[in-house]
DNA sequence: GATGTAGGCGTACGCCGTACACCAACCAGC
DNA sequence: GCTGGTTGGTGTACGGCGTACGCCTACATC
């Protein structure tokens, strides 16, 4: 008999992605999220624990708007797991300030846990198990993570890059080369260049 | 004519550094610093400008940790290139709680950079430029940064693995059972491996 | 000893997350 | 259609944060 409920944690979420990339993350506060809905700061504790279950269904909100199709079987494992992978730095990149999230929330993301069991499932497939298993995942997920953030928050290409191409050649030959190098290389085609590495490196 | 200042930047990184060894990057505070060196909170704004950059002080602080002396020049590359990539994982796991900060810090730290250039040396050296080192360097990075920060926030091995362990197998028959195995492979293997894989990949 | 420069500090402001107590809107039972 | 119990929404308040501003004073110089 109590009281119907007037807003849904799915509506906290898409609010709290508003104002993150509207104004940063940094500008994530539960105050402006409740503006962002029209209702009381307090209110929205009757949705969520405290701050960080919010940043957990933001994270869960981002990566549910991968594909969720398995890859096409008649392909390449590789090639599946290049899909699957690029959806998933796809879905952050839409959204890139909220990268840093994704590394303290992931493992609790519903959407994140199904997204490494279709990659293992096609890593098994592919005749990788054990031990092996083990480093490949960890190492698909170490790069995807960290050169998401890199290439939104320290990049090496991007606006860092002009910071550093200008270092002295004197003191830095190879950095400031490599800087002026990386600019005419694109995000895309490095971060896809990094991977077919880590490929490469797991079909040997 | 001036007043001799009282205080050092080097002792704002260290008292910084230990406030975060002691409490965790989130009990990092201007007024936690200041009370670690005996000064009032606003004494510390006459050495940095904002906290960003007593951040910053505290990153290179950690990364300056690093042995800086260049690897054997008898050994192959790939072997040096490991061993430079152990000293920064090592450095900023002797204080976990500081990998954040090196994502957002790391291109403004003098030791970063000048570790960076050595890296770059050694793959230069390999035969490795162009467009392929752009892409060798990103990886390099991108996986440490990532896989550092995976082992110490939202591991795969760590408490966060028991978690998945204990997924339910029906929904989740692969990643349950690799997270059940992941515990007996240890962080420095599972970090070492997928290291091994990026090498491998830029030796083919 | 006087003087000017700059370092250290106290205070205050506007943010933050959130504990707590209150009120009112609603549904079930009559 | 009324009433009661339950629970959702809210206002207030507290302790902490980063830091702008202005004062005072310790010092090196003359």
């Amino acid at each position: 008999m109590p009281r119907p409920r007037s807003l849904t944690r799915n509506q906290l979420a898409a609010a709290a992605l508003a104002v993150i990339d509207r104004e940063g993350l940094a500008g994530l506060s539960m105050r402006a999220v409740a503006k962002e809905l029209g209702a009381s700061t307090m209110a929205l504790y009757r949705y969520v624990q405290d701050r960080e279950e919010l940043e957990g269904l933001v994270v869960d909100r981002v990566l549910g708007a991968m594909d969720t199709e398995p890859p096409d079987p008649a392909a390449p494992w590789q090639e599946r797991v290049e899909v699957l992978v690029r959806r998933m730095r796809d879905a952050v990149s839409a959204h890139p300030s909220v990268a840093p999230l994704t590394v303290t929330h992931r493992h609790r993301s519903p959407v994140g846990l199904r997204w490494a069991e279709t990659v293992l499932a096609v890593l098994t497939e592919a005749g990788i198990d054990g031990e092996r298993r083990v480093v490949a995942l960890r190492g698909l997920l170490g790069y995807v993570i960290g050169a998401i953030q890199l290439e939104h928050l320290g990049p090496l290409s991007g606006r860092g890059t002009d910071v550093i191409a200008e270092l002295p050649p004197s003191a830095f030959p190879y950095l400031s080369a490599t800087a002026r190098q990386a600019r005419e290389v694109g995000p895309e085609a490095e971060f896809l260049g990094g991977l077919a590495l880590l490929l490469r490196g797991l079909t040997a």
